[in-house]
DNA sequence: ATCGGACAAAGTGTATACACTTTTCAGGCA
DNA sequence: TGCCTGAAAAGTGTATACACTTTGTCCGAT
């Protein structure tokens, strides 16, 4: 999802382990002992470590001092204000891009929600999930803002263990055909119609979660309090 | 600034650091040598490359495989995109803010706004800048948004480097006097006033870099093409 | 005199070793 | 039986050791 340095040692790990939370094989709540996965790898847990503490800071995963790391199990609360915080950066990411928007923008974003179109009709979850996470941070790609492509890329990735935590039983099906709404207004430069449409887009996928319950749908019986 | 575990070992290291950067005491392009860094925070290289592992994630210092650890040299274009998103983040924070105010928000943040220009009065400069930059971050907080003051609070540490290493000659001395007239337009819940106030405010603060002219006035001749 | 190559010094990348904390579980006592 | 106690096992926290890459220097060749 997010660029990390696939090249590197530890890079390595933190994008097999982020793709593993975001997949959902690896249920929130769950430990993930640092000698157990350096076998799994074949390093030493000094590189597991370094990828662990990486994980921490994205948020994925929460490090406890002398009793281990596990998969971030974020409470009702810090789902909300992700969310929130995701819905303001994209309302003026989208006010932006309509200012900045080129023809060879729109074909980009109908190419990408084309794409996404075949995963959903395939019925390829984890790619769906994936690519439409990645709609967004490829509007700030296109943008040319790498600095808020990145920023946007992580708030998704808690965004994808947040949804897969407190997924409710009806998934955002219709995600992609928003998106093909989205763009048309933004190749109108329709900016009220526009930001209307995301901010609709992003409350839909925060309303399909069972926040409002304490039944959240966790595979794993250890949800934290 | 931002809340970093100041308990934990590395902890330590990473704020220290961070000071040190933000306040200008490290010079943007400095190496960070392991050893030198274990030896004077008497600790093994373990725990500083983790402190290390840590910054450069933050964009505070940029880590070049088998070449070491250097404090950051944002380019111009990053220093636009940086500054790019945090208006957008702050614009919109600035909506919320309005929705949600109470007088005991108001105050408090008058109550910063006083700090400040005391700090401002007494030109104490390392605490008027971390006071300046709070400000913002302080907004976040008493919104109850805790993952938007911790986002805001890395921006905000990765504008500092920006503004340290590009500043001109005349400071944003009268931040301080937009602070307040932002409070003002805040406690009138004037949307339309505090949105310009702010957004004025954060294009001074970027207006105030060199970042046209190649001419850095970095202290360190070491800056990067 | 300058350029090129080899060797030495320094520094990073990874693995391992050891200390200390948490967890587990068995045994004894009420 | 139930619960407290304590020692062993497992696991994390930090330090150290070693391999490999980079860098700087010296010497010789052109």
């Amino acid at each position: 999802m997010a660029s990390n340095d696939t090249h590197s040692a530890t890079g390595l790990i933190v994008s097999a382990l982020t793709k593993a939370i975001v997949a959902h094989r690896l249920a929130p709540g769950t430990k993930l002992s640092e000698q157990k996965l350096a076998d799994q790898f074949s390093v030493s847990r000094t590189l597991v470590r370094q990828a662990l503490f990486q994980l921490s800071q994205n948020r994925l995963i929460r490090m406890e001092p002398a009793r281990g790391a596990f998969v971030a199990t974020p409470s009702v609360t810090e789902a909300r204000q992700v969310f929130g915080v995701r819905r303001m950066l994209e309302a003026e990411m989208t006010r932006a891009f309509i200012r900045a928007v080129t023809p060879a923008m729109i074909k980009a974003l109908n190419d990408h929600v084309a794409r996404e179109k075949t995963a959903v009709q395939r019925d390829d979850v984890s790619r769906r999930t994936e690519l439409l996470g990645d709609f967004h941070v490829r509007m700030a790609e296109l943008m040319g803002n790498e600095v808020l492509a990145q920023m946007l890329g992580d708030l998704i990735s808690r965004c994808s263990l947040i949804t897969l935590m407190y997924q409710s039983a009806n998934a955002a099906e219709h995600s992609n055909e928003e998106h093909a709404a989205i763009v048309n207004a933004l190749a109108a430069k329709d900016e009220a119609l526009a930001l209307q449409l995301m901010d609709e887009h992003l409350q839909h996928v925060e309303a399909n979660l069972a926040l409002d319950q304490k039944s959240t749908i966790s595979n794993d019986p250890m949800v934290q309090p």
